[in-house]
RNA sequence: GGCCCGUUGGUCAAGUGGUUAAGACAGUGGCCUCUCACGCCAUUAACAUCGGUUCGAAUCCGGUACGGGUCACCA
């Protein structure tokens, strides 16, 4: 076979030369030890977790050794294309802080090595394909579905390997004027590999995360370029991250069977391999057993869910640290306030097995992210967020700025600020009460005379003067405790509980639910002096009114 | 089914031949306290399993089990 003769037939078109390209995107001029990577998602509309979970990881590498992290758009399955999905996809990286130094945005490529969408690629990918046709490594094959379809039918049925080698291989050495004929039938064809591996070798390969691996060569003449010309995953990541200058490759370990055939690509094209940087899947409980998280069964693998549950952006970047590092914690408990940058990242920390998500620890995290907001922060991402989800409350919210945030500001910063919120979802519930369209009264507690909470109510209206301070304020609170029998000395109580009918906290829970419709709330003083004196009292009022 | 990866408390995890096997979340009990939220103290709970190497193994090796992944003209 005239391996040239072949590659000229198959590629008329194609008239750069691999040295062309090589001249047009040469070696990176980038410091010792800087790590050149990539985010490369293809866009399907939906951005996950796991894509998040790798693009930091990615981006904390590049950053900190003085690399580059570019993005390169995997667009070539025209069939899973999303109108939109590219717009979406950049926005949302930019929106979880993910910044990269080139690679595709929403107006168009920037940086030298693009183009950065493989669509856009195809005449850089035929100059390879062609150059593995002429060296022998590469041949066309005019299969059909059905015909694949058949074959691993019988595979099964025999309980051999699948794949398309071997005796399966049907258009492996097919004559020149077979492959004339199909082609001038008109029959697609697509561009397969010319595996000489065997699955009796093995060898060692050392991963970045995973360590030394045992890997079995390659015996499967995988798909190169499919039938429209665009290439698979396989042959577009050897030509893309080496044109790229790509050092180390970041990607989930469902890629690692494919390992094998990456390396014997790269080998064919003489191209020098990177880093490999395979990270363990994320998991989920199902009933008793862990699954990887699934793209159809769990919404909360879409980064859209965090947004809607109102979690910041910035609790969910501290929680895949905690889980990427688990040292973060600790650094962050030791500098609270310091960019995350500063923190010194290290793939070598990363865990081999996949991470189950948990909900509960994410809650957490968010709660202490928040606390270290100051009020204004707080007030603009909890107005951002009802904007979205609940614009009636953005509005209420908004109507007057320093009144909310002067709620917000209650019992933050500090030493032992208030955790009140995990996610801006909890706002509402939370302070809605200083807002009258949103007071709602879960009544008081049973085991009191309903005259009794009355008159201690009545009580301590005769006395209340919004002008006391915190301390003069309590002592009237506990006056009118003395005053109706009860408790006013807690320790007294304590230790004596049988003695009273009750103490200055069932009092207190009285007033409470009376000015803010619950028995629980932050500091009851504060509470009044924002609300003001004039709604504590008429709430107290009608409070009265309803005990009759 | 073949191949590959993984396995320390409920969860995330320190740990790289000698440790009382960290810490965090969750749980439980308590303290503080007008309630809550904090904070503090205490506490429950783990090296999948069997064998080997070794004076000594969570750590090294092998078998087993279990979990996961993958075997597309998807990435």
């Amino acid at each position: 076979m005239d391996t040239i003769a072949l590659a000229n037939y198959l590629f008329p078109d194609v008239t750069m030369t691999p040295e062309e390209l090589e001249a047009r995107f040469p070696e990176r001029n980038s410091p010792e030890g800087a790590v050149i990577t990539r985010m490369a998602p293809s866009p399907t509309g939906f951005v996950h977790l796991g894509n998040l979970v790798q693009g930091l990881i990615s981006e904390r590498m590049a950053h900190q050794s003085g690399g580059v992290l570019f993005l390169r758009v995997e667009d070539t399955d025209a069939k899973r294309e999303v109108a939109g999905a590219v717009e979406v996809l950049i926005s949302t990286l930019k929106h979880y802080g993910i910044s990269f130094d080139e690679g595709a945005t929403i107006d168009g490529d920037y940086g030298s090595y693009g183009p950065y969408r493989q669509r856009q690629r195809a005449d850089i990918y035929h100059v390879y394909a062609k150059k593995l046709v002429e060296q022998g490594d590469a041949y066309p094959c005019f299969c059909t579905e059905e015909e694949l379809t058949q074959m691993r039918e019988k595979q099964e049925a025999s309980k051999v390997n699948f794949g398309y080698y071997g005796e399966y291989a049907i258009w492996r050495d097919r004559s020149m004027e077979d492959i004339k004929a199909a082609v001038e039938a008109g029959k697609p064809w697509v561009l397969r590999f010319r595996s000489t591996g065997s699955i009796e070798n093995k060898f060692k390969y050392t991963d970045l995360v995973k360590g030394v691996l045992t890997v079995t060569e390659n015996d499967i003449d995988q798909v190169l370029l499919k039938s429209d010309g665009i290439p698979t995953y396989h042959f577009a990541h050897a030509v893309d991250d080496h044109l790229m200058r790509t050092t180390h490759v970041v990607r989930g370990d469902e890629w690692l069977p494919s390992l094998p055939f990456h390396l014997q690509l790269f080998h064919a094209l003489g191209f020098k391999l990177p880093k490999y940087v395979h990270i363990g899947p994320l998991m989920k409980m199902d009933g008793t057993s862990k699954r990887k998280l699934s793209k159809r069964k769990d919404p909360e693998l879409a980064l859209t869910y965090y947004k809607a549950e109102g979690f910041p952006v910035s609790a969910v970047y501290e929680y895949i640290m905690t889980l990427l590092n688990s040292n973060y914690e600790d650094w962050r408990k030791a500098n609270p306030t310091a960019s995350s940058d500063e923190f010194k990242f290290s793939y070598k920390k990363l865990n081999p097995a996949g991470a189950l998500f948990d909900y509960a620890k994410l809650c957490d995290v968010s709660k202490n992210e928040i606390a270290r907001m100051d009020a204004d922060t707080v007030y603009t991402l909890a107005v951002e967020y009802a904007e979205e989800f609940d614009p009636d409350f953005a509005a209420v919210l908004k109507r007057d700025p320093a009144y909310a945030k002067a709620i917000f500001a209650i019992g933050r910063g500090g030493k032992k600020p208030r955790k009140d919120l995990a996610t801006w979802k909890d706002v509402k519930p939370y302070m809605g009460f200083f807002y009258d369209e949103y007071f709602t009264s879960e009544g008081f507690p049973e085991g009191f005379d309903r005259s009794v909470i009355r008159t201690a109510l009545e009580k301590f209206l005769a006395v209340y003067d919004a002008n006391d301070d915190a301390a003069a304020w309590f002592d009237k609170v506990k006056a009118v405790t003395a005053d109706i029998g009860f408790a006013a000395d807690m320790k007294e109580y304590k230790a004596n509980p049988e003695a009273f009918p009750g103490s200055v906290a069932d009092v207190s829970t009285f007033l409470r639910v009376a000015v803010t419709g619950k028995t629980n709330s932050p500091d009851l003083y504060t509470v009044m002096q924002l609300l003001g004196s004039e709604k504590s009292v008429s709430r107290i009022r009608s409070a009265m009114e309803s005990l009759g």
